[in-house]
DNA sequence: ATTTAGCACTCGATCTGCCAGAGTGCTAAC
DNA sequence: GTTAGCACTCTGGCAGATCGAGTGCTAAAT
């Protein structure tokens, strides 16, 4: 599997002459581009000689040569030269998503938008995920005469909120009392075991307030069930469309299976830390054969809490998008440790 | 402009069948799928007669009629028999929307979700505009050691909340001050006036206490001015891919369109109250040409607050969605109204 | 032992002409 | 006013011809 010094060359040409043009790559032009001093029948030996090995592979007989996925994956991990972030992308993005970094949804709903619009591929990211967090705190605000909302906030940097209705008039006191009646039994305790059950023993130990306050509790209940849900943003599918790399068919197969949240929350789940480049197949969906997915994930307050991405052709820019989503997650990372006080 | 009987029935039935099949509907068809007594020629004069009023048009010269702008405008304003919504119908619309029924973004984008998803178009609503609303509390709630959120009502019926950031540990007693100073500085004052200018002149007759809290005062104003905006949440874009009625191009401007929030602010802005159909040329947006739009406004507390609009082909189900969209808008106001506590 | 030039071959893309089918408009009869 | 009949028009699909890009192989050159 060791490759001569020029036909990584060669491969290295091939996949970026092919990532820009969108086609395939024929010896004659690969000559005149990297001006190497052979001739097209030599660089057409190595080729094919590469096609041996699995890494290019031809559309049809009288084609020029596409990477192969694996192609592809010999790219990433030995021929590309990581291109650091510039200083004004660094701007760029910072100034992006900045205005959205005062409430966890909206920042990684903006982080979605931003990524989108700056690659031109499809891009996904989840909220940070409370499933292995406890609760830090219950808050509860009176809106109006008979409204108040409850936010929860928890140890993995989640933050919910959700109004709920009393038939009485709310006062302060009644919120104070129900408030330290709340926190005391409810700091510390896991978000995952905040169940209907538990509200109910809960209920049964509050007495009278339970009854006056029950559409709090359930308020309460809820907002601790959505901690433990990572919400799903997803960006830019359209942008999909103006790749002549997918047809009708596949992208409606693409746009299928972003449309479940469930699934695209397992796929990014099911990462590990930091930057992962998944080509075609790799990724085990039938619906991305054709596809890749770059996907990085983000740590709050030094606890893996979820991940961004995007989903493009398997032609696609991966050195430029590289760096600028590791920027990002690292990005994400620490606004949310600061937002949420974790650091 | 009076229309015999009979071309009321033919027109009606060439729109029906087209918007069915997307076909040019030719004389034959139509005979056989509306039992008339008579034969296609007949049937063919009075078409001929249809397009020389400029109600039916040809793709060419040897195709079917179909229906154009104009004629699709007499079939809705005259011809179409509003199909009432239906029980299941309603259930199912309230029982999509109630789970995010606890927070006015949550719901709109709910709304934009499920509007999308049974009508198969695009989808589009617009959050509460608080513009002309006046500041009925602000709240303030601690939710780390350094850090609370600002909560803020507008009569309007919107809510927006931000967190933010101190450089020393925050009290209760520190906040209850704070509260009470905002709550009389700003209750009752238009969120419209409150100007960054108006924050200054706030933070001098606050004295020291401007100067600990100025992160909370960015906050406050940074929240007004949110209040005033409206959100635009789009959903379903994807879904115009698959109507063959348009190319590649057409999907470029529509989408296009679609990406530019305040545009298509200000096109559901421009509407009345009620409900509204756009056909083509008549939403005056060239991008929109060969598109139709349904708008519907809704009512908070009384007042016109946001809308809720579908974009699809022309060739679209009128009946089907002007009901289910009369009846959503419907919801939307009652279900804000109710839960800002404004009725 | 490599590299190169030359050449036959393959295959997709494009263009052309052709034909069938669907639908019309018109005319003349009912 | 309605209908049957017919000539006419236009699209869409199909078959065949042609073009061009690119390959693989062979034999000569370095």
């Amino acid at each position: 599997m060791e490759l001569s010094e020029r036909k990584r060359r060669i491969l290295a040409a091939v996949v970026e002459l092919y990532v820009a043009t969108g086609e395939p790559v024929g010896s004659k032009s690969l000559c005149d581009t990297l001006g190497f001093n052979v001739s097209s029948a030599t660089v057409r030996n190595e080729m094919s000689e590469l096609s041996r090995m699995g890494l290019l592979e031809q559309p049809h007989t009288s084609a020029g040569r596409i990477p192969s996925q694996k192609g592809y994956r010999v790219y990433i991990d030995t021929l590309m030269k990581p291109r650091p972030i510039s200083r004004e992308e660094k701007q760029y993005l910072d100034s992006m998503i900045l205005p959205s970094a005062y409430d966890p949804e909206k920042l990684l709903d903006g982080v979605a938008k931003v990524l989108a619009s700056m690659t031109k591929y499809a891009a996904v990211s989840t909220t940070p995920s409370g499933e292995s967090g406890v609760i830090r705190a219950v808050q509860l605000v009176q809106t109006s005469r008979r409204t108040a909302m409850v936010i929860l906030m928890t140890s993995a940097g989640t933050m919910k909120s959700r109004v709920f209705h009393c038939d009485f008039d709310l006062t302060p006191e009644i919120l104070r009392v129900f408030f330290r009646l709340l926190n005391d039994k409810l700091a510390g305790v896991p978000v995952a075991s905040v169940t209907p059950a538990y509200m109910q023993t809960l209920a049964a130990s509050l007495g009278d307030m339970a009854m006056m306050m029950s559409s709090a509790l359930i308020a309460v209940a809820e907002t601790a069930q959505e901690s433990m849900r990572s919400d799903v943003c997803l960006n830019g599918e359209v942008n999909l469309l103006f790749y002549p790399d997918f047809g009708q068919n596949e992208i409606r197969r693409i746009v299928d299976f972003l449309s479940r949240p469930a699934e695209l929350c397992r796929l990014l789940a099911e990462r590990n830390r930091g930057l992962q480049v998944l080509i075609g197949r790799e990724s085990r969906r039938p619906e991305l054969e054709d596809s890749s997915l770059v996907v990085s994930r983000y740590e709050v307050g030094g606890h893996d809490a979820g991940a961004i991405a995007i989903i493009g052709p398997t032609r696609m820019n991966y050195g430029k998008i590289i760096s600028n989503m590791e920027y990002l997650s690292d990005s994400v990372g620490r606004m949310l440790t600061e937002l949420m006080d974790l650091d």
